[in-house]
DNA sequence: GCGTCCAGGTCTACC
DNA sequence: GGTAGACCTGGACGC
């Protein structure tokens, strides 16, 4: 079935779905050529479907689906789909900010900002933690193993994020060998048992009303999350106060602002405080602003 | 083709 | 609280 939903103001579709490389990891497919967004979603009533989402006419996006939904799994699809856009959150503020700022005008210009996530806090965080000490084509590597391994089989290649279940029913050995997570297999194995034995509940963290520092807290709590993973979880989570600074960022950074030369975090820090509880959004902004350039000229 | 070295975050033990 | 070393993999490089 096919169907359409309206986007928010200042809402870029194809910028939101290439906000950073989570678009390029499955279950999420992207297809360059017609603009598309496509990927496995599970329904609150057990139902599988695969979803492609595309711009639509003026302030639309077009829903297609491989399930014809009733009207509670239509609302709870719609749900899901805004969650993973980001289309409910609200940033004139962030906007607000950065048109006081000469440099950073082109941000609210161009609609940039929402940071692509998964349906679930659960896939993301797995994801974060394969992001870590290793090349993004290793984090493909292990993303894709895992589910292809031990995710739902839709069809043919089409595969879902396993559940926190089905990988808290293999073994370390399992995960370091046939998912190729290495030394992260443990981390990997413990948060997925703590959550299928519900021992914790990592969901509650995108309607968690803790502060910031105290939620950063217990996302660090979580074995395999440092501050990097941390500070990017939250980005998620709609909290923008931690940079998260990985090597990569930090290179990006000593060019933009140093002329490739290096410095210390603290530094980068100290050049990201006024902006509050969006500096880790400005920051992102700023190391990423090339691809913004590169992929989509003004 | 094989061996060696390095880069990449996080944890733990130690000072 | 700060620091060194271990963890594991893929890729680059030299032979």
């Amino acid at each position: 079935m096919t169907f359409t939903i309206n986007v928010p103001k200042n809402f870029s579709f194809w910028r939101t779905v290439y906000s950073h490389g989570w678009c390029a990891l499955p279950p999420f497919k992207v297809d360059k050529e017609n603009k598309s967004l496509e990927r496995i979603f599970k329904l609150a009533s057990g139902k599988h479907l695969a979803v492609v989402i595309k711009d639509g006419k003026k302030e639309k996006l077009d829903i297609f689906s491989t399930l014809k939904l009733n009207g509670n799994e239509k609302k709870d699809l719609i749900f899901q789909l805004k969650s993973c856009l980001r289309m409910q959150e609200d940033y004139s503020e962030f906007y607000k900010e950065a048109r006081e700022h000469k440099e950073y005008r082109w941000i609210p210009k161009i609609g940039a900002g929402r940071l692509l996530r998964a349906p679930t806090v659960f896939e993301d965080v797995i994801k974060m933690i394969c992001t870590t000490n290793c090349s993004w084509a290793l984090t493909e590597i292990m993303v894709s193993n895992l589910c292809k391994k031990l995710g739902f089989k839709f069809q043919d290649s089409c595969f879902m994020f396993p559940t926190p279940e089905a990988i808290a029913g293999v073994t370390e050995k399992y995960l370091r060998k046939e998912i190729r997570a290495g030394y992260r297999a443990p981390y990997i194995l413990e948060l997925s048992r703590r959550i299928a034995k519900g021992d914790i509940d990592i969901d509650k963290w995108r309607t968690s009303s803790l502060p910031t520092e105290e939620l950063f807290k217990e996302v660090r709590s979580v074995k395999g999350i440092g501050p990097y993973a941390a500070g990017n979880i939250l980005k998620l989570l709609g909290r923008y106060d931690y940079l998260a600074i990985d090597s990569w960022c930090r290179k990006k950074y000593f060019e933009i602002h140093r002329n490739g030369k290096a410095s210390t975090d603290t530094i980068i820090e100290r050049h990201y405080k006024p902006f509050g509880k969006w500096r880790g959004l400005f920051f992102w902004m700023d190391v990423t602003k090339d691809w913004h350039d590169r992929e989509f000229p003004l």
